[in-house]
DNA sequence: GGAAGACCCTAT
DNA sequence: TAAGATAGGGTCTTCC
């Protein structure tokens, strides 16, 4: 047998730990790679040892041997060789020796007895509750993209024209077992290479492809009435319709995911629906033979072999579920393009249509609607030919929001600052996040790595940000500043880490004191916290990418500007989860005090400023956490409104002058060591009606625009009529004028009330949670909620489901009120967008009441009230003007 | 009529 | 391998 070497760079999709079953005592880890040039790899790396680390918490950092005894644990038969000396480490805060045990496999059964065992006989055990194939990325310090060089053992039709394509595969299959992979797997190339092979590659943009598929349902009897998919390779899209028995269409799916062997796999509500859809009706179609069920749901990158096909239950090559959350399929990577869409774009609703037309106001045909969901099984005898094309552009249509949204490359991008594989960044935790950059710095820095707390129910919360107070009006001429990553400065400068934190009573070389509770951390000479190192070094990362970024936008690389804008990005998204995963109370290199200490530090430095502010005169018109509000002491008479010319242009420009001037010395001013304050936007106005959180502002610098925060306007489950009426009379406040704000605010109060306005201005969209009851068939919601039939998104949850319409845990439910004398208040879900027929018909009394509850908020911050909005809407014709006080 | 509680959604 | 955090506003139902 020839054996051919190929070197080449590639992007690490997702990776598995194998066992060996014909050699226990060696491990074989698959990674599915998709080259640079766009061919998709299996590599198999051998070479890599499961190992588990143990101390003796009896024993200090001068002991040579530990007390409990390492001759039993060398005779324990799942452990391989003797326990290897790694010296002292820090646990705990405690230095003392760890020793390092290799065992003979990573199974379950071999490892996990092991820990358990060295546990109960006294020892600390750590670094051993991660999977091989992210001990494989931290150990050899790898990141997604990677370069390597092995030994070509398969290659298929699409492998690199450069190298001969296999011919006794049979043989060769028998040879990847024998090297502790599965066999042939449905890929271009199957390689095989030792870990010292792998090396770390600059990030580029992979050729990843894509397959998104659809399938339109029996609303009767669930069964799959048609499906479509298409493939995305490289921008080149290939369509497949799928008709015939409910067998055909998933055998034909599965043929094409297995022959084109796409990396993502998408669709709208694909978690939710088509995956679990595919599952169940794979299973009823054949319940007794997982072969048959692989041939049509056998989606995992894996030979369809009876050992991955499964015996008595099913095996790795199915997708599955993973605690009712994400998907695993092996191999590739779900993505769902409604999760994407709502995580993004937080729409309204989240229907295909309107994401569609949110994404493409302009474009009719990607949203043109001409099939009744609730009624497929009539529609798919009627008119087959048209479910069809409606079910075709329901498979284009998330992979055009994918890539409007740039998913793919922003996950691809988290994957390389944060050296996972892309399956990590795409469906993992931001704790697993953290792990890869952590545990790997730890392990380079004698830190040894402690088991995730287990510890259960809730402890007690630990103090938060500091908001001030706002004034209820109008404040003109305000400076915005904010310091810059506060929480990642702040653990920086004051070397915040468990590996820092002084756990002992002791008061010597304490550097670093938080200003409350007086934790105390070691001072940066003693040691520097392995979290405070990291976070210099994402910073500085992200400075490099930002420049990376303008520099190649300069010189007119649109490639390289896009990708290092997704780095800096990345970077950024990374660095501000890590304060939530150290002030959790589950995080291995926690400890309740760091949490604590970081927002202790955080409310004293914001309140130290705005002390000294005030004392110097200034007003402070707001602050949440890290953004402070400061106005400009200008005249009082200076307009809001940029005037259009004359001396007045000139008292704007000047006024406008003098905040710019004002937030860069304030700036200057309070910037120290470790809490750099930026100036970040000039508003001409600024105005609250009073409360925490809800703001508006009229940005001049450095851009124009209206800034709104926390009002309804930014809400979800706000109603259209409601947000835009509002951000209207924001416009006109902020102008200056009062008395314009008030006036619409009661001609849109007068037409609600005379029945003036458009039914679909008034949808109300909360989202709705529920859960699938196997046993009953059904959607149940009391396992969720105390009152479930009180809460009226529930009920139009209901009212979708009874209707035949699709229901996903956690969708946002479009209601309208039509009753609100009742109690619970009288409502009818929103169905139009989806089956058409007349809007229900709202109860006017109601949205007149909530205008002017929202809106009479703002309006008596103008000191002028709710009741006299409703009153002037009941009869407009008795009070002329009621703009007197 | 108002307090308490359940729940949603947002700011940072 | 279960799992980022707290602060805060607001609506509606239930209960007295």
């Amino acid at each position: 047998m020839y054996s051919l070497e190929w070197r080449d760079e590639a992007c690490i999709i997702s990776g598995d730990y194998r066992d060996w079953p014909n050699d226990s005592k060696k491990t074989a880890i698959e990674l599915w790679c998709r080259s640079k040039s766009g061919h998709s790899i299996l590599l198999l790396v051998n070479g890599l040892k499961p190992y588990i680390e143990i101390s003796d918490p009896m024993t200090n950092s001068d002991s040579k041997y530990p007390n409990l005894s390492l001759d039993e644990v060398t005779n324990d038969s799942r452990v391989l060789g003797e326990p290897i000396e790694l010296g002292n480490k820090l646990y705990n805060g405690q230095e003392r020796p760890h020793w390092r045990i290799n065992v003979i496999s990573r199974d379950y059964k071999y490892y996990n007895s092991l820990q358990k065992k060295l546990s109960t006989d006294g020892w600390d055990v750590t670094s051993s509750d991660i999977f091989l194939i992210h001990k494989l990325l931290m150990d050899f310090d790898l990141g997604p993209h990677i370069s390597f060089s092995g030994e070509v053992l398969w290659a298929g039709n699409r492998a690199p024209e450069e190298i001969p394509r296999t011919t006794n595969s049979s043989e060769v299959a028998e040879k990847i077992r024998q090297i502790g992979g599965a066999g042939l797997y449905p890929v271009d190339l199957i390689m095989h290479c030792d870990v010292s092979s792998l090396a770390r590659a600059d990030p580029f943009p992979t050729p990843f492809v894509t397959f998104s598929y659809d399938l339109e349902t029996s609303v009767k009897h669930n069964n799959i009435l048609c499906a479509a998919a298409v493939i995305d390779r490289n921008g080149e899209r290939l369509i497949r319709e799928y008709r015939g028995s409910e067998r055909e269409i998933m055998e034909g799916l599965t043929r094409l995911v297995r022959e084109e062997d796409p990396d993502f796999i998408t669709g709208y509500n694909i978690d939710n629906f088509d995956l679990p859809r595919m599952l169940d009706r794979s299973e009823e179609n054949s319940p007794n033979s997982l072969s048959d069920q692989a041939a049509m749901f056998g989606w995992g990158r894996l030979p369809a072999t009876r050992n991955e096909i499964g015996v008595k239950s099913p095996g790795k090559i199915f997708p599955k579920r993973q605690n009712n959350r994400v998907w695993r399929i092996p191999g590739r990577i779900p993505l769902d393009a409604w999760w994407q869409a709502r995580q993004t774009l937080s729409p309204q609703r989240e229907s295909l249509k309107y994401v569609s037309n949110l994404l493409w106001p302009n474009q009719d045909d990607k949203q043109k609607l001409d099939i009744d969901a609730s009624q497929m099984d009539m529609e798919w005898a009627n008119r087959p030919d048209e479910v069809m094309d409606y079910c075709v552009r329901d498979t284009i249509l998330p992979l055009d929001i994918l890539d409007k949204l740039k998913s793919i490359p922003r996950k691809e991008a988290l994957a390389s600052v944060s050296s996972t594989t892309v399956e990590t960044a795409s469906t993992g935790t931001t704790s697993q996040w953290i792990d890869s950059l952590v545990v790997r710095l730890a392990d380079r820095n004698g830190v040894a790595i402690p088991i995730t707390n287990r510890t259960t129910g809730r402890r007690e919360q630990i103090a938060g940000g500091y908001v001030h107070e706002v004034e209820p009006g109008t404040k003109n001429w305000v400076a915005v500043l904010d310091f810059k990553s506060m929480y990642p400065s702040i653990m920086i400068s004051n070397n915040i880490c468990s590996t820092t934190l002084i756990r002992d009573s002791h008061k010597d070389s304490t550097h670093f004191i938080s200003p409350v509770t007086e934790t105390r951390y070691l001072s940066k000479e003693d040691r520097i916290g392995l979290v405070p190192l990291l976070l210099q070094g994402l910073m500085d990362s992200r400075d490099k990418y930002k420049k990376a970024y303008s520099q190649a936008q300069e010189a007119g690389d649109e490639d390289g500007a896009f990708l290092n804008d997704q780095l800096q990005y990345a970077v950024k998204i990374l660095m501000n989860s890590f304060y939530g995963v150290f002030a959790s109370s589950f995080y291995r290199f926690t400890h309740e005090k760091l949490g604590a200490s970081i927002t202790e530090w955080a409310r004293y430095n914001i309140t130290e400023i705005i002390s000294n502010l005030e004392k110097d005169g200034y007003d402070v018109v707001y602050s949440d956490t890290d953004s402070i509000f400061v106005c400009t002491r200008t005249e009082e008479n200076t307009p809001a409104k940029k005037p259009s010319g004359g001396p007045e242009l000139l008292a704007w420009e000047s006024a406008k002058d003098e905040t710019l001037k004002l937030g860069e010395q304030l700036a200057n001013q309070f910037t120290k060591e470790g809490a750099e304050l930026e100036f970040e936007t000039a508003l001409s106005a600024f105005f609250s009606h009073g409360a925490k959180k809800r703001y508006v502002g009229r940005v001049i610098w450095p851009r124009e625009e209206l800034l709104i925060r926390g009002y309804e306007v930014r809400r979800t489950d706000s109603f259209s009529i409601l947000s835009k009426t509002m951000t209207e009379m924001f416009e006109l406040i902020l102008e200056g004028d009062e008395e314009g704000a008030i006036n619409l605010a009661k001609s849109v109060i007068t037409d609600v009330h005379q029945g003036k306005v458009e039914t679909s201005d008034l949808i109300v969209s909360r989202s709705c949670k529920g859960s699938w009851d196997k046993k009953s068939g059904k959607w149940v919601f009391d396992k969720i909620y105390a009152n479930p039939d009180s809460l009226p998104y529930v009920r139009a949850a209901k009212e979708r489901i009874s209707r035949g319409l699709q229901f996903t845990p956690g969708m946002k439910v479009g209601y309208i009120i039509t009753n609100s004398k009742s109690s619970p208040m009288g409502i009818k879900a929103w169905l139009v967008d989806e089956i058409g027929g007349e809007p229900p018909k709202p109860d006017p009394q109601y949205y007149v009441n909530r205008l002017a509850k929202s809106l009479g908020r703002i309006t008596s911050a103008l000191k002028f009230d709710e009741a006299q909005l409703k009153d002037y809407a009941k009869n407009p014709s008795t009070q002329k003007s009621l703009f007197d006080f």
